[in-house]
DNA sequence: ATGTCGGGCACAGCCCGA
């Protein structure tokens, strides 16, 4: 079983390279973020004619996310429950496919809009951590994934690339990721490779792909079950040197 | 001082968000 995280920064600028990429990875799940456009501008049918069920909960210019699924699924909810979406965001979609919930997030960067956008930011960490603890609690097998904005650790972030106020470094934002860590889900990648340095975004300035200045703030957390079933996990990195890439590239997991 | 994208608005070049 194979699945994917990729926030594409508009589906529309990426439909070719995801076009391709999913011809050569074949997963049974594709999480996008960032897809930038309503449900009626999503490029819905070029994914059913490669073997897709997409699902898609869109949104004019900003954020959007969807799921690309080759199995029978049952949606659940295009907002996350819970949660006091003041900004009527399109951030989060979950369904259940193959005894799976599988949840696809967009969590908000809480860099803009000063206090009142951090504070949405641990509003939405909060409402997402609830959601894990009812699944988990009714012993359901989950997969939360997507950008999450927060660099975890010291180690997921290139030395000088982030100010230390930086949204993606705070402390409350890491004991926010931590929190689902210890609530009982597993870091998929962290696990397999504790000790490397890997990332799954560069800034498009500064020049910071060439420098390999990046962030790892794309993630993918499992149940314990599956966890226990986890075999590979890789950061498709190559996606990056590629002419008009997003500025993230792909995360995968495979399971037994 | 902000070196890049993407989308919106509106039709050129700014503005926002990342």
């Amino acid at each position: 079983m194979k699945f994917a995280s990729w926030n594409v920064n508009s589906i529309r600028q990426r439909l070719s390279h995801v076009q391709i990429w999913l011809q050569k990875e074949q997963p049974d799940w594709l999480f996008l973020q960032e897809i930038k456009c309503q449900n009626n501008q999503f490029p819905s049918d070029i994914f059913k004619s490669l073997g897709y069920y997409v699902i898609v909960h869109g949104q004019k210019a900003y954020n959007g996310v969807a799921i690309l699924s080759r199995h029978p699924y049952e949606l659940l909810y295009t907002d996350l429950p819970n949660f006091q979406n003041t900004k009527n965001h399109a951030r989060y979609i979950e369904i259940k496919s193959q005894n799976i919930h599988l949840c696809n997030l967009y969590l908000p960067n809480g860099n803009s809009g000063g206090e009142e956008g951090f504070q949405f930011k641990l509003n939405f960490i909060q409402a997402l951590l609830k959601r894990t603890k009812d699944l988990l609690s009714n012993k359901q097998n989950c997969i939360f994934a997507g950008d999450f904005n927060i660099c975890p650790t010291d180690q997921d972030l290139t030395p000088g690339t982030l100010t230390s106020g930086d949204a993606l470094i705070q402390p409350e934002s890491r004991k926010g990721f931590f929190s689902f860590l210890w609530s009982g889900l597993t870091d998929a990648y962290r696990t397999l490779h504790p000790q490397d340095i890997e990332y799954s975004f560069w800034d498009y300035t500064k020049g910071a792909w060439q420098r390999n200045a990046g962030l790892r703030i794309d993630h993918v957390l499992l149940s314990p079950k599956l966890a226990e079933q986890l075999q590979h996990c890789w950061i498709d990195k190559e996606e990056r040197a590629k002419t008009q890439p997003s500025d993230h590239v792909p995360i995968i997991v495979e399971l037994e």
